[in-house]
DNA sequence: TAAAATTTTGACCATCTGGTAAATTAGAGC
DNA sequence: GCTCTAATTTACCAGATGGTCAAAATTTTA
């Protein structure tokens, strides 16, 4: 019973702080693992970015690995997230477009998350392996399936889809992985809105118009 | 007098040596910094690599940084090589699908160094930095130039020729650094040379069709 | 062949870092 | 207020790692 009571009563201020500081943590883990790798990355430096002392992490994630693995996983959800956007849709200019614009807003609002998973995966994905499997391999089996169906209905030209795919992920999230690039080769100052805005309607343009059936067809 | 002996007969079997043996570390170094980035890659790793004791490793190169700058300045190289590919023409498909073919290739044959570079560039290019802000940048400017001549020649639609530019970047690069993720998606197997002709063709497709003025205008 | 220079190598060290122990403080329930 | 649990914090440890050293082996030069 006190095992019940602890549990129901706990939500409010003890596991406040527990959620707090796991939040706090985590975000801090978050941006250290993007500047510096998994490997770069002390717990000293998250604990510092975090504003607690380095035992204080180790008592809310048991070890490093793990503290990784947690924000990693939330990469997921944000994954999931844009994954959403690219709903089913009659409509491949509308779908391509929300999707593409979707991606851009992830790349600049959560720069460090793709840059995480970029690493992730560029080392092997020794963690996300079997979500690259399983998650990913689903989901992009069945988009490829829906842009094959608008190719067979003469809804854009005949390309492969997968490639389509690639060229969108890897175009959106290039704004991520190589902002420090991209920020040097604007006079070292970040996008502004209105480049953002811009770099997301070019990217679009370009690709739409080279799916778009010939005009008129 | 002997020091410029030294020099001279030098050129043969001792400079061989040492040449043989910086080469082996080089490329034992660029495999391993790609696989686990800077921090994550020991002196170990690499001298077990090239086969060489770690002492050895630090006969040829003083320090860990020093390898690293070295591996990172020979992808300079690679970087310049399909960049002289992008020569001027009068003819933008051409000069586009050369740079895009040149790019796919590196991709494909020197997916390490990419992989280094990329790394490089996340995390801030704390070694490649002045090279982003003189070569890179004037290279950049070049090409965007020249692009924009294209636009005012009629040649390709009006759009903005830096994210044309991010856009080939991102997408050909994206077969090297996200070579894990798109292996595994492809049921673990590494693209065919098929499939690198077909995702080669289909990114340069993809692009010149959306580039392309109105056909006939 | 002898001397000089270069290369190879095993043993070693100082430092950094992930993780722990234990003592202290704060908060919840009675 | 008292007890019990959760949270905080300091000091510390064991292992890993970059780098050094000096001796041995090899090659070049004279």
């Amino acid at each position: 019973m006190s095992e019940m009571q602890k549990l129901l009563n706990s939500k409010a201020p003890k596991a406040q702080i527990r959620a707090e500081n796991e939040r706090v943590i985590l975000e801090a883990a978050e941006t250290i693992f993007a500047q510096h790798g998994f490997r770069g990355s002390t717990m000293q430096m998250i604990a510092d970015q975090a504003d607690l002392p380095k035992a204080n992490v180790h008592y809310y994630f048991d070890s490093k690995k793990e503290l990784y693995r947690r924000v990693v996983e939330q990469i997921f959800g944000i994954w999931l997230q844009a994954a959403d956007s690219f709903e089913q849709s009659d409509n491949p200019a509308e779908a391509l477009r929300r999707y593409i614009e979707q991606k851009m807003e992830i790349s600049r609002l959560r720069k460090n998350g793709s840059k995480v998973w970029a690493n992730e995966v560029m080392h092997g994905a020794p963690i996300i392996q079997d979500f690259l499997e399983t998650q990913l391999t689903d989901w992009t089996d069945g988009r490829i399936e829906m842009i094959q169906k608008w190719i067979d209905g003469g809804k854009i030209k005949p390309i492969n889809p997968r490639w389509l795919l690639y060229m969108i992920w890897a175009t959106t999230q290039h704004y991520a992985d190589f902002a420090h690039q991209i920020e040097t080769l604007n006079a070292a100052h970040p996008l502004s809105e209105k480049q953002w805005n811009d770099a997301t309607e070019t990217v679009f343009q370009i690709i739409w118009a080279g799916l778009e059936p010939k005009s008129g067809a």
